[in-house]
DNA sequence: CCATCGCCTGAACGGTCGTTAAGCACCGGC
DNA sequence: GCCGGTGCTTAACGACCGTTCAGGCGATGG
């Protein structure tokens, strides 16, 4: 039960909180029944202590979602940009990148990476709009590079293409792992780069 | 527990019967806001009629997600069983005839499909056993495929690239159609043979 | 040894949900 | 004109959920 070891965030005096304790479990009790399906009486037995104890770390059940759900838009959105320059002009080196990227974050983070499939819309308007908009310009990185490789195709075109991509590659959680994770990882960066290249 | 639920007739009843059009109704519901953000007010409301008045016609709330999932599990099976036996021997049609109507399927039933992708661990035991038996046997026929056509990989392997190319083929329910239907079924079906070709 | 603060508990609230019960309106067949 | 059935209504129930509140307990600092 102690895992103590995490990077520490940009606040320095503090080690990783057990507010984030928290917060890893019930991402996972999310992906695995749903937003809905979970309460919050469930999330504080399984971190040790009563429901209520957890208005302590998070202003409600939502507030959670939304701090599972924002810093992962932005670590992908901040990854994919981070990958796009490194391999400006060279659109195969870039996509090859953003896959790479792409599997490895997917693999190493399945639960959220569900959870943003299949709880986004369970957020209100507000913070929904918000992580809405930075899905979008993760995924204008994809078509910018998508259309600088394959000029025939049109915006929508490399979105409709982008968004399979992400399809394929965010398969990892609907699977037990039968197959080890680097070969794995093998298997959908060689499926993704085949699927999006002309 | 009434033990006197009516279940669809075998008898071929006139005209489309009430009760598929309040399930059509009640899949879109539950494919748009989740099984759990839906009530049975809600989907009575949608179809113009009380909460209650749809115990007339199902046992229950359960009982319509399994109605709405069990036929679309058998409907793929079927299909893909189809699609392998006309073209035995040949695996890279068979192969192809699969993308197709999958692709065909997913993009004419989308909220079924994101239902089935969201909404199966929301059962009991007993109805997700036999829609996940139904499940695998249809993946079987695409890693039989698969295998055939490259003798290189292993089962698990196979079943991870058709469980890539489903999320593939399946992310058609994410977006609004920008590209029209026939373009982006061209799109969907070259992107999925490349990604599944050695 | 006491005051304080962080973290937690137990009880309770308003609300919503799935479900049941009882009864009314309509309609084709005898 | 009556009958049975179908399809619906309103009312109500028990259960569960998110949230609030008042207070307790233990470590910390003076």
């Amino acid at each position: 039960m102690t895992a103590d070891q995490q990077v520490a965030p940009a606040v320095p005096h503090r080690r990783r909180s057990r507010r984030d304790e928290i917060l890893e479990i019930a991402v996972g009790l999310f992906a695995a029944r749903g937003y809905h399906g979970v309460s919050m009486d469930d999330i504080g037995a399984a971190a040790g202590v009563t429901g209520p104890a957890l208005y302590h770390h998070f202003a409600g059940k939502e507030a959670m979602l939304v701090a599972a759900l924002i810093p992962v838009s932005e670590q992908l959105l901040a990854g994919g940009r981070e990958r796009v320059a490194e391999h400006e002009g060279r659109p195969l080196a870039a996509l090859a990148a953003l896959i790479e990227f792409h599997v490895d974050f997917a693999l190493a983070n399945p639960a959220v990476i569900a959870l943003h499939l299949h709880e986004l819309d369970r957020l209100p308007e507000e913070p929904r709009r918000q992580i809405r908009r930075l899905q979008r310009l993760y995924v204008e990185e994809w078509v910018n590079t998508l259309t600088a490789l394959r000029p025939e195709l049109a915006a929508g075109e490399a979105r409709v293409l982008a968004h399979a991509a992400f399809g394929l590659m965010n398969s990892t959680p609907f699977l037990g792992g039968e197959v080890d994770r680097d070969r794995r990882s093998d298997l959908l960066r060689a499926a993704a780069l085949a699927a999006l290249q002309g």
